[in-house]
Formats: structure tokens, C-alpha cells, sequence
DNA sequence: AGCGAACTGGGTACAGTGTTCGCAATAACG
DNA sequence: CGTTATTGCGAACACTGTACCCAGTTCGCT
């Protein structure tokens, strides 16, 4: 268990007063990983690239940053500007319906977000902003903070969960190094053995009656769908 | 766009006939990598230390399998064993509620399975065996296979998103190297950031009155909290 | 004005990673 | 009894994160 004699990222002072001024900020750094994350994926996201990236030397980025784990926060934090002047309707069930919308078309073009989001807690200025409108949907309600949080929560784990569905086509695809239509091809080679088994009759008569997997839009349906009835199950479960 | 000329992996027989008989099978390899992953996470699962682990040399392991990427899909597929004999109570609304208990409770005991299962489809047995149990809880329902799938996918969505989010702290603790204690600590700092910096009236507010983050059982409440509201938002949605 | 402390940039080095290639030993098939 | 498919595995390669070091720069204080 060793000693973490650092203090936490975001209360660290991004530089000193005294030294040469540092020639770039995090928010560089943090926008260099993004432009690299986008385009390769989180993987080819390394020290060396992002710094390559940057126009710096490999070990400098250690002066903006304590641990490789950091430019991730910096990251995760950064991608919410873009929520920044994203106009939120009023009313909670427009309001949250909104959000929802929005957090899943920041995960889906930035598709390491979620892996990024799921294993920390950030605490940047942009996600303490962008939680703080996520709350001002319930301004004119008068409810208990508790139930606030239950629906912001289930919520939130219903898109973070679908979203991460939806990537798996596409990253798993990415990661092999196939296309998308030749990873397709190799996923169907799997149906014949699963209906010609027999031990699997109700996945079967799925794969076989079901309409909305094989449509061009099933994951936008499939969102919509999943959506409506969060949002129904939070509002039975409103005080009204 | 290189071409992968290996069959999936589950249509490959497991060995061949010919030659030795191997010293191992498939199902030791996953073996093997979960108990490394429980007890030291994802990262500590490298080739070598699986091989390692199953005493073997290192590059024995590629008779197994063709790529890293298929020791986690062996991974993911071999845990859901565990709910084999895990009984479905009849009754989609009682169904579905163990359903998501179950899942809920694979994932926290493996924590690295909400990571491994996020990016890739599996189609091993016990993850084809299972997905048809959870299809059996509509059999008396006379439902059409379209709103199966919304039911289930919406709750599933749910239950993997709520499971990284409880798996957040631990995690970031478990990685950082710190005790849970040590990284609560940590985290705290911010608070007064938070609060003192005036930007945050609504996230001040609710840090301040809500009672549910600071309960010890507070992740199994929000779950159950969320569960209900989902279950609540499925029943809205079928026809009844 | 001058000096020391604080700070930045970056090269070197180390232990660890996934995976390819080649080769010897083994066991079933024709 | 070959022939051939198959297994185990060591060596090697191109990567990774980051600890440690030192030279050069700039501020604050006397």
C-alpha cells in the first residue's frame, strides 16, 4: 500500500510562479489525447503518442500530469465542454429525456468515453458543471434531494449500459482490425450452429421472428425504446 | 484491413485429433485467468501470467487460443456458469427482478466482467444457455419477440451501467494502490472545493441534505431504487 | 544587482507487454 | 512403418509506463 504523497489532480495548481512558464497547459495535453482517442482508439493512447502528439518530449507530460491515469481524467473532464451550451427544455421529463440524449451522443462519438467514465469519478470543472444542469431539471418541484439522485441515477446507468451495448459492434469490430461488414459475416457464422443445435428453441425462434435486430436504425429504436420506459418507471415512482 | 483466417473461436474444435493430446483445456485457461483477475484485477492477466499460472510455458497458450482477446471471451463465458442452477422464480415481473439480482451479483464478484463483457458479443455455451433462461420468464405470456428483447435489453442496459458505476470506487481505489479508506480520504478533499467555490448551488445542496450517499448499504438501495423503477417502466410498456 | 530556490524540458534505462517464428517431440492415420 | 498433423515452448521484436537524473530558465528576496 504505498504512500500517494501527490495531492489530487484538480486541486494541484496547474503550474507554478516561479520557473519558466510551461509550454503547453492540460487542457493541450487533454485535447491532444482526445484528437488521438478519436481517430485510433483509447489503446493507441500512449505517453509517447500523446506527447508526439503534443510537439513535446515523452517524460515532459509528466510535468502536467502525475500518472498516465490522469490524462484520462483530463480526458473524461474535457469532453463535457461540449454539453456546455447544449439547451436543456424545461420540465423533468423533457429535461431528463434531453440529457439522456445528449450523454449518448457524447459516448457514441467519443466512443472510449465510456470505458474512460466507468472506472473513476471525475471531479473536473466541465463534470461538476454538466452534474450541476443535470440537477436544475427538478428546479421547480420541490423534491427530496434523495429522489433526485435515484432518478438522475437510474438514468444515467440505463444510457452508460446501452451505450456501451451499442459500442461493442463497432469497437469489437475496430479491435480485430476487420470492417464492419466482414465482422459481421464472421459474427453470423455463429447463427447456424446456435438453430442447428436445438438446445436453444426460444433464442431461436428470436433470431428468426424478431424485426428490430436487423434493422438499419435498431440501435436508435432500441435507445428510444429502453428510454421511454426509464422515464415511465421514474414517474410512477414520483411523488405527484 | 489484415485477414484473420482463424475461425471464431467457438466453431474451432477445441484440438485435433492427430497429434498429443493437449496438456490443458480451454475451460483451465479461463479457469486460470479469473482467478488472477479476482484476486488482482484485469491488468494482472498476461499471457505469461496465465501460463504461468497453469504451468505451462508461455506461448503454449497460443495452442488454446489465437489471440489475448479470446482468453476474455473464454473469460466471460465461463463465469456465467456460475448461474447454471441459479433458479428463475415464474412471473416476468419476479423473473426479470432475479434476473437483474443475478447479473448484479456475477458482476460485483468478478469485477473485471462489466469490462470484458462491454466490448465484445460472446457465444460460448454457458452465455447461450443463459440468455435463453432469461428468455424463458415471458413463456406464458404469449408476447412477441420484438418486446422480449426491449424488455430485456432495457433492463440489462440498466444493470450493467448501475454495476461499473458501484464498481467505480472500488476499482479506482484497487487501481491507485491505496486502501478504500486511504482514496475515501482522497476523495473527500474535494469536497470543500465544491462547496466553496460558490458555482455549484444545486450539487452543494444535495451534498449537504441527501441521506442515501452516505448510507453503508447505499449502492444495494440505489440498485434496488433503480430496479424498481425499471420494472415499473417495462410493466407500462406491455400489453396487458 | 545578484544569488538561491523553484520550476520546466527531456534523455536514458528498466521491467514488463502481446505475438511471430522455428524446432523437437509425439501420436494417430493410410 | 512412414507420413502428417499437432503440441509444447524458447528466442526475439517492437512496444508500453514511468523513475531517475541533469541542464537550463525564471522568479523572489536580500
Amino acid at each position: 500500500m504505498p504512500a500517494n504523497d501527490q495531492p489530487p489532480l484538480w486541486l494541484r495548481p496547474e503550474h507554478g510562479t516561479r520557473g519558466p512558464k510551461p509550454a503547453h497547459s492540460r487542457r493541450d495535453v487533454a485535447l491532444a489525447a482526445i484528437r488521438i482517442a478519436d481517430a485510433e482508439g483509447l489503446d493507441a493512447v500512449s505517453m509517447r503518442r500523446v506527447a508526439a502528439e503534443l510537439g513535446a518530449g515523452t517524460t515532459s507530460l509528466y510535468r502536467y500530469v502525475s500518472k498516465k491515469d490522469e490524462v484520462l481524467e483530463l480526458m473524461g473532464d474535457e469532453v463535457l465542454a461540449e454539453l456546455r451550451d447544449a439547451p436543456l427544455p424545461s420540465g423533468w421529463r423533457d429535461g431528463l429525456r434531453a440529457i439522456a440524449r445528449l450523454l449518448r451522443e457524447v459516448g457514441l462519438r467519443h466512443p472510449w468515453l465510456t470505458t474512460v467514465a466507468a472506472g473513476r469519478a471525475i471531479h473536473g470543472p466541465h463534470s461538476l458543471r454538466w452534474r450541476e444542469r443535470t440537477l436544475s431539471v427538478f428546479d421547480d418541484m420541490d423534491l427530496g434531494t434523495d429522489e433526485m439522485l435515484a432518478a438522475l441515477g437510474t438514468l444515467s446507468a440505463f444510457v452508460l449500459g446501452h451505450v456501451l451495448g451499442e459500442l461493442a459492434d463497432r469497437e469489437a469490430a475496430r479491435r480485430s482490425g476487420l470492417s464492419h461488414d466482414q465482422w459481421m459475416e464472421r459474427e453470423g457464422e455463429y447463427g447456424p450452429m446456435i438453430m442447428n443445435s436445438g438446445e436453444y428453441p426460444r433464442f431461436t425462434r428470436v433470431m428468426i421472428e424478431a424485426e428490430l435486430p436487423h434493422a438499419a436504425d435498431r440501435q436508435d429504436r432500441g435507445f428510444e425504446a429502453g428510454l421511454d420506459r426509464v422515464l415511465a418507471g421514474i414517474a410512477a415512482h414520483l411523488p405527484h
